[in-house]
DNA sequence: TTGTAATTGAAAATCATTTTCAATACAAGG
DNA sequence: CCTTGTATTGAAAATGATTTTCAATTACAA
């Protein structure tokens, strides 16, 4: 799906849920749905005022608590917090998070029902959720400096 | 190692560090080495004044930094931020909370070399970390209702 | 025991987030 | 295309968490 068409996605869901589409939100949407970082409220903030320059920084704040109960972006969790949002992937996908320049993808293909399933019989809990992230180096931040001017 | 050994390498290391030891430290080294939940530094200030009365909270503030420094303890990273901290286990150990009460238990034995290595090369990413967690319900919060008298 | 630098807790300052509120703008209906 | 009711907006104030400042206290090396 293109940007495009997700940005118009977005905005019907918002209208189905019986929220206004307004300059403030189509601004932030297309940040969110057009970045492939995790983005914390102040960056929204800049980034948006270049789109949309009255907007408020309370905005934000209503704008990203609304997608994220709509389901469209969620907090991810960082050695440095928890305060940076990044839309939802599709299904059953975990992270991939570059710690040089916040680059996000992700992976999916874990198969942790085997040991679950272990840890769950060695210690009684009944486990119903699992977190798992990566963290490394993405390919362009891997680069030496001397090729750096060739990407 | 028993918990009173382990208040006193604690206070040791802390000492090593060229830290004094105190009253209000000791009364916080031994609650975070007595207890296997994740505690804020309210809770931890709660607590710690049964034992310490005139425990400052900017106290609990700098020593959990500072024990978080020596390694001692880490952030806990839970759907409702990461605001809570618990002693760190020995070698390559992952985290199993109970969503009910909070009890962490730690598990080992997750061989996720074969994924990283795959999704390594799948996006061209050198991967040097991972998060793991799992979450779920203890033995004690899964007992129904009727038989908890009897626990 | 003494001297000194580290530590303490209260108070003030700072920073992030939430609430309040009057003005504005969306969109449904005429 | 207007009108109208209500959701939304951003500024300012309020709140809550964390950090900084500072004078008094305390640990501990000598
Ligand atoms: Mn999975
Ligand atoms: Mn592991
Ligand atoms: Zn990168
Ligand atoms: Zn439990």
């Amino acid at each position: 799906m293109t940007p495009t068409i997700t940005v118009s996605r977005w905005l019907d869901l918002l209208q189905s849920a019986g929220c206004r589409v307004t300059a403030p939100r189509r601004a932030i949407v297309e940040l969110m749905v057009g970045t492939s970082r995790a983005l914390g409220p102040i960056e929204v903030y800049d980034l948006g005022r270049t789109e949309h320059p009255g907007l408020g920084l309370v905005t934000v704040y209503r704008t990203l608590e609304k997608l994220e109960e709509l389901g469209l972006i969620e907090r991810v969790h960082l050695p440095d917090g928890c305060h940076r949002y990044l839309r939802t992937a599709d299904g059953h996908q975990h992270l991939l998070l570059c710690t040089t320049c916040g680059l996000v993808q992700t992976f999916a293909g874990d198969d942790l029902d085997p040991l679950t399933g272990k840890v769950a019989s060695d210690t009684g809990f009944a486990i119903n959720e699992h977190w798992l992230q990566f963290f490394g180096t993405c390919p362009n931040c891997r680069k030496p400096i001397s090729t750096l001017s060739e990407s």
